[in-house]
DNA sequence: CGCGGAACTTGACACTGACTAGATTGCGGC
DNA sequence: GCCGCAATCTAGTCAGTGTCAAGTTCCGCG
């Protein structure tokens, strides 16, 4: 379907999301051009445009996707869980390997519409879901020292997950996840007497 | 001195780096235009190509400043420090909030030229000085678990000075250091019962 | 049927990075 | 002193880009 061509796409939308990522997740988003997208997607150059306003546009709604699909990831861990704001961790690193692009947008705001409402609404959700992690504890145990703990997840995760994709990791690692559990629960190492 | 306009400029290499600095710590690396910087200094648009071959030439050059500044300022912690690794995360942190520019550039490798031998140079350096906070320790206490300490505590410390630089913490710290001393002596938070 | 608006095209403009050829300068060697 | 020469910088050009305005085609709804 949709062989013939028509003047409308069907789908132009879509289809210059997806180009968009497959470009950055090859060659950084720096190497995105939306009249090479819309090359790609076989219409004129000023096409893509018309669907999302600009190229931050574009990439407001990458980041978008990106801050929703890392909600529904993080969510995904049941309250409960043993060593939960470690698997917590374990996902966020998951979708930063599994989703590159994504990842690369979503922390360079500058890049974006930081006004945007769809923006601001899925990246609450992210930040609800990262601090449901932290916050099921009773409250008697809540204080600066969990939440200190919380963001020193966070840290190691993001941490982790941006040097294994810069590619600043001596070896790539095939189960990134089991390499953050790893680290999560090595300790500061001693100190030599 | 050097008010008087000479066909020669002086020192443009520094200056054209300087305004590159400010430019991106101001706006970020995609702000970038060799027109604007030559602008700046009131050269021709196509000086700047002359000192840095093209813009991925400058972005190298920052690239490699950037590593040779951290890797002085992780030497600068002496070996036998009390908590020495976590020393040496605060002043990786210390330098990426003090150098948010630099820092921007050196973790995206894509936009560098990333054969050019300086840039090789000062990134094993800066590579050399951090492995040596793991390799103090006596040959006999090395092993997989000390190797993950200190990729975690790189991680930790790259993890929150990214979210730091990237506006992702709710406020931003006035001593990040201090701030990173905290987290790293946060232990993972007991799970509830 | 036809018509209003959404989806796309076409054309234009200012800007950018990169390349080339040429002008100017300062410096070392004599 | 001055002369050649390489380093430095200028000037012009070209393809490519983002964005805007105006036109064209087509879908769905009354």
């Amino acid at each position: 379907m949709a062989a013939t061509r028509t003047y409308h796409h069907g789908d132009l939308r879509r289809a210059i999301l997806s180009a968009a990522l497959e470009v950055i997740r090859s060659d950084g988003v720096a190497a995105i051009s939306l009249r090479d997208l819309a090359r790609r997607a076989e219409v004129s150059h000023a096409a893509p445009a018309h669907h999302f306003g600009d190229k931050a546009g574009l990439l407001t709604a990458i980041a978008t996707e990106g801050f929703d699909a890392l909600a529904v990831a993080l969510t995904a861990v049941p309250a409960g869980t043993a060593h939960r704001l470690r698997e917590m961790g374990a996902r966020y690193v998951e979708f930063a390997v599994g989703h590159p692009a994504h990842f690369e947008v979503m922390f360079q705001p500058r890049l974006l519409h930081g006004d945007a409402p769809e923006l601001i609404a899925a990246k609450e959700r992210a930040s609800q879901a990262l601090r449901s992690g932290v916050e099921e504890f009773p409250a008697a145990r809540r204080g600066p020292d969990v939440r200190r703990a919380g963001l020193a997840a966070w840290s190691l995760a993001h941490g982790f997950a941006a040097l294994q994709l810069s590619g600043s990791l001596p070896l790539p690692d095939d189960d990134p996840a089991a390499a953050f559990r790893a680290l999560f629960d090595a300790r500061p190492v001693p100190e030599a007497p």
